[in-house]
RNA sequence: GGCGAAUUAGCUCAGUGGUUAGAGCAGCGGAAUCAUAAUCCGUUGGUCCGGGGUUCAAAUCCCUGAUUCGCCA
């Protein structure tokens, strides 16, 4: 019976860049929801942007614009970079809307209520008299009173490790204002989770009548436990004016804290994908008996950081408002990167931006992750050299190779058409092939990614073998061996088709060129893998289906994410639209004081009418290369990607510009002017760029974020 | 400080009481030349963090120490 299942990932801050930590968790979830769609089951993946907190209301207010503007902005990059990865959501919401709001309000009546667990109580807190303000702690610093250092956060020391409240800084100041806090006493209202203890100690510690468990992990469970241990307090669920975020029903000037409104934000979320024609019942996932008649899951993945408001507040909000809790949360560990934290200075805090418009190919990190995931908390790294080694040998060297060693016979000496495979001729030195394709699938299932990878290229390495050890380039040299030529390069094929079937859900894209080039639809279903394509199935052509990795590449990346930039004083605001560190800061050219341009403004040009300009094809274009050339005295070569191709073009902004400067951005180019031989080499479009005819610089024409190579310009 | 997790080959990791601890990558030696240097065969390499204990049997269970990383609402 088909799975139906409601899956989220927990929501990205609207107050940052998504990074590649961020991805661990997107691109887990990603895989899980695939292969269960994949299997037939019904699949509902949701998510959204957290908007709402204090420091969203503060970061606005520095660029000078509204909360909303902010959220829609960094709503924008967020949605660019998942898609850019892959990551399929259904719907990706925003917790700051109508839907997200009746659910808040819904939930915070019937806890009110019905439920009776809301209570108010004063609460004394430092204030910032100057911005009129109460300040989390991670807005106040002051002197240790411990070890005496200087500029410490309200919670701990940084210097000696010691722990504290705000209350016992000494020499406290506001790092909004500068001001001096003082103290003041708030009515702030409460959520008596104590009191949902008798609930919540079963719900989070038992085995369930099936055998299931609402934490799979006992190392989850554990830490659960600690919890119990030490007692649930009540949770303060109110901030007072100003906040950016939801007002509290009756309470005028009171807003729900940001921790309130955010797991809500999934079934906000969820709520648009109801809405629409043919979407799924929103009850049948969120009513405790509709859900229990439906049949219904509701799954969380999330950082392990995050599971106490996942694992105590949010199924005890949930079940006492009357609503269906969640049936599982899978919480994962943190990414290290070269066994380190991500570090800026280093350059390893790298952002999902940077690697797209790097071109790298976000499949190897898919595939990376895939490989390095387990079904624990632990944490995952990713070693530079061994991403660079371990996707060229698994997906190049050994999985897309057996294609690319078998298609050419198919094509050439058979006319693209398979010769029959029978489904029982598979090797002998792996396990049997369904018996196989479940193992597999068991381990997608319980989120094992690491073990499906080992299996599925333990087929990779299984066929290389057997292709070395049938040597179709002998077979084929050989007069009278056609029939085991075909045959041989038929079973190679089928067993590339195996692997592209069970390596779908990590390499979605690279899945669907296979499928087109096996001409193959069925391979969306995990259960095309079971059996080889009928004989006289024509495939097409082959053409290469991933590219090595370029260690120079990788270097590239850490380098555009290094901060090399002075430490930035707390006020200092960092847009994250900013353009590349490494474009920005390498070999700018001076900046022309105007007077000081060297010769006249030229007189504009005959009018031209729109038809004669439309002639002209304009394209965002990505340097993907660039090249000194040797014996040139003005001329860089760049290899351009304009989105459908690459194009050569020699550009005269040597003087200018230096190579490394220009990789990974994007600049303007004539996409349709005829291609000029020239000593160096054919150059196959121009690049745009502002200069006076006299001299004193060229400045390349630069795009605002978010422009891709391929979009016409006009 | 309290609690928890981790520590296995040069690297990344499997391996939760049962032969002589495994894989991939890297290294070394050979082969092959179909494949956008991609492959195959063979091989080197380990005090399973240190110490103690339980057991017929310990990488695995217990105690203890070290280091690293989390959590402490």
């Amino acid at each position: 019976m088909p799975r139906r299942l409601l899956v989220t990932s927990a929501l990205p801050y609207a107050n940052g860049a998504i990074h590649l930590g961020h991805l661990v968790e997107y691109i887990q979830t990603d895989i899980w929801v695939r292969f269960q769609r994949m299997r037939g089951h019904e699949v509902h993946y949701v998510c959204a942007d957290d908007t709402h907190g204090t420091a969203i209301m503060l970061r606005a207010e520095k660029e000078g614009i509204t909360p909303e503007q902010l959220i829609a902005r960094v709503r924008d990059e967020h949605m660019h970079d998942f898609a850019g990865f892959h990551v399929g959501f259904d719907h990706y919401g925003s917790t700051h809307d109508a839907q997200t709001r009746a659910v808040v309000e819904d939930i915070y009546r019937k806890l009110r209520d019905d439920a009776k667990l809301i209570t108010t109580r004063p609460v004394e807190q430092f204030f910032d008299p100057v911005k009129s303000l109460f300040l989390p702690d991670r807005f106040i610093k002051g002197t240790c009173p411990k070890c005496g250092a200087k500029n410490q956060y309200g919670d701990a020391c940084e210097v000696c490790g010691s722990t504290y409240n705000p209350t016992d800084l000494i020499d406290p100041y506001s790092t909004v204002s500068g001001a001096t806090p003082v103290r003041r006493s708030s009515e702030h209202w409460f959520f008596q989770l104590g009191r949902c203890e008798a609930f919540l100690r079963p719900f989070t510690q038992d085995v369930r009548a099936d055998g299931t468990w609402f934490l799979e992990q006992p190392e989850a469970r554990n830490k659960i436990r600690e919890w119990f241990d030490a007692g649930l307090a009540d949770w303060d669920i109110s901030r007072d004016a100003p906040y950016f975020g939801f007002e509290i029903p009756d309470a005028p000037g009171k807003y729900f804290y940001v921790w309130l409104d955010a797991p809500i934000g999934y079934l906000g979320s969820f709520r648009h994908l109801c809405d629409r024609d043919g979407g799924p019942d929103f009850a049948d996932f969120t009513d405790p008996q509709r859900a229990q008649a439906a049949g219904t899951e509701l799954v969380h993945f999330i950082g392990k950081d995050i599971l106490y408001f996942h694992a105590l507040f949010w199924p005890a909000t949930l079940h006492f408002a009357g609503y269906r809790p969640p049936t599982h949360v899978y919480a994962h560990g943190f990414l290290t990167v070269n066994g380190e934290k991500m570090s800026k200075s280093r350059g390893t805090f790298i952002t999902a931006r940077s690697w797209l418009d790097l071109g790298l190919d976000p499949e190897w990190l898919r595939y990376y992750y895939a490989a390095k995931l387990n079904a624990s908390m632990e944490d995952i790294d990713l070693n530079l050299d061994d991403f660079v080694a371990r996707v060229n040998s698994d997906l190049v060297g050994k999985f897309v190779n057996i294609a690319s060693r078998s298609a050419k016979f198919v094509v050439e000496r058979f006319d693209g058409v398979l010769a029959d495979v029978p489904a029982s001729q598979w090797p002998d030195d792996l396990p049997p092939r369904t018996e196989l394709l479940e193992q597999i699938a068991r381990h997608y299932d319980a989120r094992d990614f690491g073990k499906a990878m080992r299996d599925i290229m333990a087929v990779a390495d299984t066929f290389n073998a057997q292709v070395d050890r049938v040597a179709p380039w002998v077979l084929a040299k050989a007069p009278g061996e056609a029939v085991r030529l075909h045959q041989a390069c038929s079973q190679f094929l089928d067993g590339f088709r195996f692997l592209a079937v069970a390596l779908s859900p990590v390499l979605p894209a690279l899945a669907a060129r296979a499928g087109a080039f096996l001409n193959d639809p069925s391979m969306q279903r995990w259960e095309a893998a079971e059996r080889p394509l009928p004989a006289g199935h024509r495939i097409n052509t082959y053409e290469h289906l991933m590219t090595r990795v370029d260690p120079k590449r990788i270097a590239a990346l850490v380098d555009a994410n290094r901060d090399n930039l002075q430490p930035a004083a707390p006020a200092a605001v960092a847009a994250p639209s900013t353009p590349e560190p490494a474009v920005v800061t390498d070999t700018a050219p001076a900046t022309p004081v105007p007077g000081d341009a060297p010769s006249a403004v030229a007189p504009v040009a005959p009018t031209i009418s729109i038809d004669d300009f439309a002639k002209i094809d304009l394209r965002v274009a990505r340097v993907a290369e660039a090249h000194a050339v040797d014996g040139a005295d003005k001329l860089v070569k760049l290899i351009l990607d304009v989105g459908s191709e690459q194009r050569q073009v020699f550009a005269g902004i040597k003087a200018h510009y230096t190579p490394e400067a220009l990789v990974g951005r994007h600049v303007v180019m004539v996409a349709n002017l005829a291609p000029r031989k020239m000593r160096f080499g054919e150059s196959q479009g121009m690049v745009l760029a502002a200069s006076f005819d006299g001299g004193g610089g060229v400045f390349l024409l630069d795009l605002d974020p978010g422009a891709a190579p391929g979009m016409r310009v006009k």
